[in-house]
DNA sequence: TAAAAAAGTTGAAGTCATTCATCTTTATAG
DNA sequence: CTATAAAGATGAATGACTTCAACTTTTTTA
């Protein structure tokens, strides 16, 4: 029997992840000590660098976790949107929003986001740059999907859209974790406000 | 005489600054340590903290000073730009870029952005963000003097159009710091081509 | 000018991320 | 089943930022 190390392995990484989530959350990512996400994993401060490089490293992992369901959800949408250009942009969108929070507090996002830019060469850069590529291939596909639909004009560059509007989420993302005071709402609503004009820019006469 | 501590003040804080430039630059600013700079600048560790208040802050100063001479130059071209739209656009954003290296290293500029999306609370976070939006004002004032020549189209807002081409601007800055090998004559000739064909749409017909 | 007060400097100590030589656990070979 | 090898866990040690109580220098007061 080979697989106990195996299975013992997968678990010690699965509890450390999960305490990184929380206590992340709970306390904030930098009040939180390597030492204490030890503990609670049950394990010691090393073994935690034996699975994670930096105390970064563990925060992009919970980055990636989080973004894997919001792709999914979100490919659920780009399988099946709603009609109308402005409804189906605008539904994929707030699906991102909404889900942005459910493990993640605004201050793992803004630190995040900080690791990815100072350190845009490491694996940790490369990975977060990596999920912001598979968001702005997924408003891409909607774009595909809603020319192929007829709702969308063929004209456009499907590509060049979805980066442009991909680029403008995030940008209004970054605003929104950047000022803890801001309400989902307010982003949602901000958003919306400007979509409109653009879904009725790009949508079939 | 009350005078000479103020005047040992002054030239204690300048020297630590001129360290900085020199070494963050040098080095880089990971492996600068404090206690480098307090050896250059011939005072004690515990000085240093006296003039700033963490290492980032050393590191916002000095890209408070590049940035105060930004503006300085970009005045002048906002005073008097050159003819045509494109030409006076261009001017002013390629006047920022060519200047953004004369002090800061471009791990400079990648570690002040990160500071300040980590902690736009703090001191520092501000006073970057505060910088941000001088500089959007002074696209906005180049746009409004274009209006005045009669140049620009005077139906459109000239806040919401600097607001937007200095976001372009500053976003092509980050991916060109984001890369170590992307030379200036590239990000030049990018901004380039994006912005003639929008300084053709804003311009008077 | 001398003493007291105010302002500023100092570097050793504290904290926390990270490393690494040693030890323990698991798997394999005889 | 025992011995050897491989894989992985461990936590004390390292290094760097930051703090702070004691010390100096400058200014004010009498």
């Amino acid at each position: 029997m080979s697989g106990l190390r195996e299975k013992q392995k997968a678990d010690r990484e699965r509890r450390i992840l999960q305490a990184a989530v929380t206590k992340f959350r709970a306390d904030g990512y930098r009040a939180v000590r390597i030492e204490d996400l030890a503990e609670i994993a049950e394990v010691s401060v090393g073994t935690v660098y034996n699975y994670y490089q930096t105390k970064g490293d563990i925060l992009i992992a919970c980055v990636a976790m989080e973004v894997e369901e919001v792709l999914t959800a979100g490919h659920h949408i780009v399988c099946n949107p709603p009609r109308g250009v402005s409804a189906a942009l605008l539904s994929l969108i707030i699906s991102y929003y909404d889900h942005s929070l459910e493990y993640l507090s605004k201050e793992m996002w803004r630190t995040a986001m900080a690791l990815a830019i100072e350190a845009p060469g490491t694996p940790n850069g490369r990975r977060y740059f990596e999920l912001d590529q598979r968001l702005a291939a997924q408003v891409t596909d909607l774009v595909i999907a809603l020319q192929d639909r007829g709702e969308v004009r063929r004209d456009l560059d499907a590509r060049a859209l979805g980066t442009l509007m991909f680029n403008n989420l995030n940008q209004m993302f970054l605003e929104f974790v950047r000022d803890d005071a801001m309400t989902l709402k307010a982003l949602r609503d901000q958003v919306a406000a400007q979509t409109r004009p653009i879904a009725s820019l790009i949508a079939v006469s």
